[in-house]
Formats: C-alpha cells, structure tokens, sequence
DNA sequence: ATCTGCGGGTTGG
DNA sequence: CCAACCCGCAGAT
C-alpha cells in the first residue's frame, strides 16, 4: 500500500531466484495461488496456501528428479489430442490430461479418442529451449516460491479436476449404463457409452455451454439451497446434452445415478457465503484486479455466456470431482480469465469466484463440479493457450487451436512416437511440504 | 489404479 | 557439474 514499500517490493518480488541461498522473506504481499502459471512467471504464495502446498497445477506436470530434496521440480507432460484432429460439435478439438505417471500414460495413449474413435496423440511441451517447461517449488519460511521457466507450446489440458470428473462421469455412466440404453437413446448417447466402456477415456464431447448452463444467474446460487441436486441435474444434463443436444433432461436419469455417491464428494463449501458482489470484488482478493478480466467477463456476460459458469461456476456443484483448489482468479493477465471455466470447476480454473471463499486460501478440499470441459472445450476468447480443452467454438473462431493435420502449430512430428515416452509423476497436489 | 514425491542411476553437453 | 530422464519404491487417494 505505501507507494515506497511497494517499489521495493515489487523487486523482492522479482529479484530472486529459485536456486539462491536465500530467499526474500520480508515479503509483504504473497500472490494468489496462479492455476495455469507460464512464461518464466514468479510467485511468492503464503505457506498456508493449500494449492502451494500441494504445488498445484492445471498443466500435466510430472515430478522430476533434480537431485535437490529442497526443490521440487516438475517438467509438464503436454496435451493429449485426437491423432485424427477430429471436431466435435462446434468445432470443439479434444484436449485431454496426460496422465501424470508413465504407465498410465503409456495405457492413456493407447485408448481412443472418445469423439471419432480415432488414435490419441501425445504433443510434447517443448516450450523451453525445447523441452518441457518446468516448474520449481520452494518452501521456505512463511512462504512458498514458484518459479516457471519456458513457456507452454501447446494448448492447456483439461484440469486435474476435470479429468477427475470425466471419470466420474465415466463411472456414472457405466453405472446407469443399464438404463441409458432405455433413455434417449439417441444415436450420439449410444456410441458414447460405448466408447466409454470400452475406451475408458471420456465419454462424451458435450456442449459445455448448452449443457451447463447454470440455471439462471449464478450468483444468488453459488451456495444455493439444494445445490446439489441441481447440480447433479446439470451435471446429468451434461452428458445427456450431448448426446441429443438437449439441456436438462437428464434429470429424470438422475436417479439411476446413485446420487449418494456422485455426492459424497461434492460438498458445496456451505461455510462459505458469498453475495453475488463478491463476483466483482477485485479488490477483495485481487481477482479481478485485471482490467481485462474484468471487461472479458462483461463481455461474455453481455453475450449471454454465463459467464459465470464459465468463469465462475456458479453453482454447479458438479459431484463429480472434488475440486479443490481454489485458484485466483485473475491469472496471468495474458489469459482471459475465463479461459476454461467453461466447464471446469470453476473455481479451478479462475478462481473466480464466489465460491471461493478465499482466493488465497484453500478450499482445496471443498469438492465440486464437475469439469467437463476440457475435453472438449470451447472457450470462445482465449488464446490459445488458454484454452485449455478445446477450443474451438465455431462461432468464435478466433483463436481456434486446432491442430489440423500437420498444418497445426503443433506438429505432431513425432506422431505417435510421443507415445511412448513417458515419465512418471507430476502434477500437484499432495505433497504438502516435502520441500524444507 | 493413480497420483505424488523421493532418490539412485544414466547420458549428453 | 548440470539438466533431462528412466526406473522403482513408498505413501496416499
């Protein structure tokens, strides 16, 4: 706040290095946790921040042995696409997780895309000097120090939380499988559950807009009142969406869900309260503090996007995954803060809002929505990187990603031969302060 | 079944 | 010496 310790700051802030001896801890500000951090980016989180401790992130990052037990290093996996560059309604392109450990992976690659049937393909990062981007973690005192190096060449995954919810979806699916063969069965939701039966790999490209659509504004319901079987209902919808195109009829399917279980991971975070201003508190968690952020998120609004659910997620309690982080919102002001937020957790992805309780703060274990989205993704004002699942909506053909045959800013030169590479470990969570 | 972190070991610059 | 990576182990989900 004082204008001269803010200079000064700032160049704490700056100034250091992963590998110095020592680093600043006369920090005044800690930075919100960054979900999709690029760019050679640095931040100084809180040591009480959950998704630091965790060293979190939405990129596929696998650990990596640097020999250092103080630092933990991390190079990412890249994005899994269709090797057929297959479309899914819309334009959308699939961007699925790597799986962080190698023989998952290896089983990963060997699955089908989940929209044609065709061969996955694994794109490399090669965004520093040609190989993947690391990522650094340091626990030091009060605080943890991040530090990125290189830059992402690939569009984003689909989130941890999203993959989870994928699977959750999966699961549901077979489940219900039974009887879904009696519901709509329209041409679309049989070759989904059959896909995912036998693919194990998603099941389904859905809409994400249509689909999710929060029921009405978000913000009276981040917490609403029966959140859960709306959401369950939504999340149903999802899938049922895609299929035949349609928005909520998945309710009735609900029940043959097993709702308990779908459930059980899906709390909404009730201590939390959020009033619909706290969508625009910048201020509050610094959230909005990009300008940016801020008029892309009218933008949509105005555009009728729900923004909300696709930055916010409203309330979507999706069951499906726990979500659990709590991301900031405002991300590197180079992406649109509403990047994935489609359907991911909304939390997950931008941290935005309301369902946060405290961007810095964890709510990492609440659970949540579900994030369908990236796989298939569609986020209209991102650039590419941005995006993490898909991309693609027709309507919004701008930064589309796609990875159209060799044509593609991502030659998949090594076609399939990525496929087998394949390392072990990485990502986020747990760990919870390995690093001294 | 996976994720995540650790650490031994190899290879190439 | 450093960086990237492979591999297996162990604890946790």
């Amino acid at each position: 706040m004082e204008p001269d310790d803010f200079d000064s700051e700032d160049k704490d802030m700056l100034s250091w290095d992963i590998n110095d001896m020592k680093l600043p801890q006369n920090v005044k500000k800690t930075d919100l946790f960054q979900e999709w951090p690029d760019s050679y980016a640095k931040h100084i989180y809180s040591s009480e921040d959950k998704n630091a401790q965790r060293h979190l992130s939405s990129w596929a990052m696998r650990n990596t042995n640097n020999h250092n037990s103080r630092i933990l290093k991390k190079s990412c996996l890249g994005v899994v696409v269709c090797g057929h560059d297959c479309s899914a309604e819309e334009g959308r392109k699939i961007y699925l997780r790597p799986a962080i450990c190698d023989k998952a992976r290896q089983k990963q690659q060997r699955k089908r895309c989940p929209h044609c049937d065709g061969p996955l393909k694994l794109i490399p990062c090669r965004g520093h000097g040609g190989f993947p981007v690391t990522n650094f973690w340091r626990h030091d005192g009060r605080f943890i120090f991040f530090q990125s190096k290189g830059e992402h060449d690939h569009p984003k995954p689909e989130t941890k939380l999203e993959a989870e919810a994928r699977r959750a979806m999966k699961k549901a699916h077979m489940t219900s499988s039974s009887i879904s063969l009696n519901l709509k069965g329209s041409p679309r939701t049989k070759s989904l559950l059959g896909e995912t039966q036998s693919q194990g790999s998603l099941p389904l490209t859905w809409s994400f807009q249509e689909g999710v659509q929060l029921p009405g504004s978000y913000s009276g319901h981040l917490i609403a009142n029966s959140p859960q079987q709306k959401s369950l209902n939504d999340c149903l919808s999802f899938s049922k969406t895609y299929g035949s195109g349609g928005t909520t009829d998945l309710a009735d399917q609900t029940s043959t869900l097993d709702p308990t279980k779908l459930y059980e991971k899906c709390k909404l975070p009730s201590s939390r309260t959020y009033s619909s201003g706290d969508l625009l508190q910048p201020s509050a968690s610094g959230v909005y503090s990009d300008y940016n952020d801020l008029q892309t998120w009218t933008k949509n609004a105005a555009l009728g996007k729900n923004s909300l659910n696709e930055n916010c997620y409203p309330n979507y309690p999706f069951p499906l995954t726990s979500w659990a982080y709590n991301f900031s919102p405002s991300q590197n002001s180079s992406e649109p803060f509403f990047q994935q937020i489609p359907l991911e957790s909304p939390a997950a992805k931008t941290g935005c809002h309301p369902l946060w309780p405290n961007p810095g703060g964890n709510l990492y274990e609440e659970k949540v929505h579900v994030d369908f989205n990236n796989y298939i993704q569609s986020p209209p004002y991102h650039s590419p990187q941005e995006d993490p699942f898909l991309l693609t909506y027709a309507s919004h053909p701008h930064q589309q990603y796609s990875l159209t045959g060799k044509s593609n800013k991502w030659d998949f030169d090594e076609d399939m031969t990525c496929v087998g590479l394949d390392h072990c470990n990485n990502e986020m969570l747990l760990n919870l302060c390995p690093l001294r």
